[in-house]
DNA sequence: TGGTACATGTAACATGTTACATGATTAG
DNA sequence: CTAATCATGTAACATGTTACATGTACCA
């Protein structure tokens, strides 16, 4: 058996994109940095760091190859027929399910320790944000819908997502303590 | 200045989860563990490891303190008047936006280089185990209304995160290469 | 008396974040 | 010439996961 640089274990999700991205030809780290935030940074997450060092682990690995430094350092990396194999491997094994990560969900779940008008304002500046994140997907749509059908699917998962989080903000009111119907209970009361 | 060993830094949401379970009276590592999974694993992960390590970490900085030990090594802790002050600041802290890892996306914005019965098989999978949590969650809901309003808040999230998965998976289709209407396409030109 | 659930913890590792340090190139 | 952007990387730390090790108490 030639060991051909430890193929055996897995890939992570992260090192994976990366090779993803390297099928479509060489890049450096820092392209990688920016097409993953571009492509995939609405639901995968990563940093310039872990970049690099995945890199590193990709190339020693014989994954990747490092190609010849071009104008600013810059460090050009290209897919070797084994990182091929690893990335189709790894596209072909069933995906986890998804993790959430949820600040407000936790701060919320504590409602009773948390005084009402900091929860309004919680749930205030959360609508902000999604409602611009929904905007800005809904403006992203129909250009990709062209370009990249898959990207135009995964991208109207987040419309999907950002209208039910949306949807579940408005109905807040109605389901917390201190919301509009006890609050029109107390006006009708004549508070 | 006396220092009451650093309450300084601000918690992580995982140790201030924890001095919140601790809110409602002296609980093990043990304990802990089977109340965070019930009442926030649904959008906060966290291991038994890392709840034993934060346990340590907070007694270290005085925000709890080991009662004794009972049956079976069982070891409890309780709130100090440092821990309550600092669940108290973390939760008064404005949530940072969630954050969402989803291998299936992943997975489908590489779509052109997976074929689409396991691309298929995928998806049918991903929407058993979808459908099977919203059941879940509708099912825990009344009870949970009656309860705890908070915690019936935040399932309501859950419910509405679900349902919009199911339906963009309904969605998904007419949205990939291959889907329905392509099928239907192929159906009638005589394939 | 034997299996299951309870209970705690360590070790090793993987992944992710933040801050720091360095320098090249380009546009104005 | 100088500020902004490009580009790479390290160090330190925080967080999260998996596997291992140990033993207790209850119930059948």
């Amino acid at each position: 058996m030639s060991t051909p640089a430890a193929t055996d274990k897995p890939l992570n999700a992260t090192a994976a994109s990366l090779l993803g991205f390297l099928l479509e030809g060489p890049r450096s780290g820092w392209d990688l940095v920016a097409t993953a935030e571009q492509r995939i940074g609405n639901f995968w997450s990563l940093t310039r760091s872990q970049v690099y060092r995945e890199l590193g682990a990709l190339a020693e690995r014989g994954l990747i190859t490092a190609g010849m430094v071009g104008a600013r350092d810059r460090q050009p990396y290209e897919l070797t027929a084994a990182g091929r194999a690893a990335f189709q491997a790894w596209l072909a094994a069933q995906p986890g399910p998804e993790q959430i990560r949820y600040p407000l969900l936790l701060k919320l779940s504590f409602g009773r320790h948390l005084a009402p008008e900091q929860r309004a304002a919680f749930i205030s500046a959360h609508r902000d944000a999604h409602s611009a994140k929904l905007a800005a997907y809904n403006k992203r749509l129909p250009e990709l819908r062209a370009q990249d059908p898959y990207a135009a699917a995964v991208l109207t998962f987040g419309i999907n997502y950002e209208t039910a989080v949306l949807r579940w903000l408005d109905q807040l009111p109605d389901l917390l303590p201190g919301g509009s119907s006890t609050q029109a209970v107390a006006r009708a009361s004549g508070a």
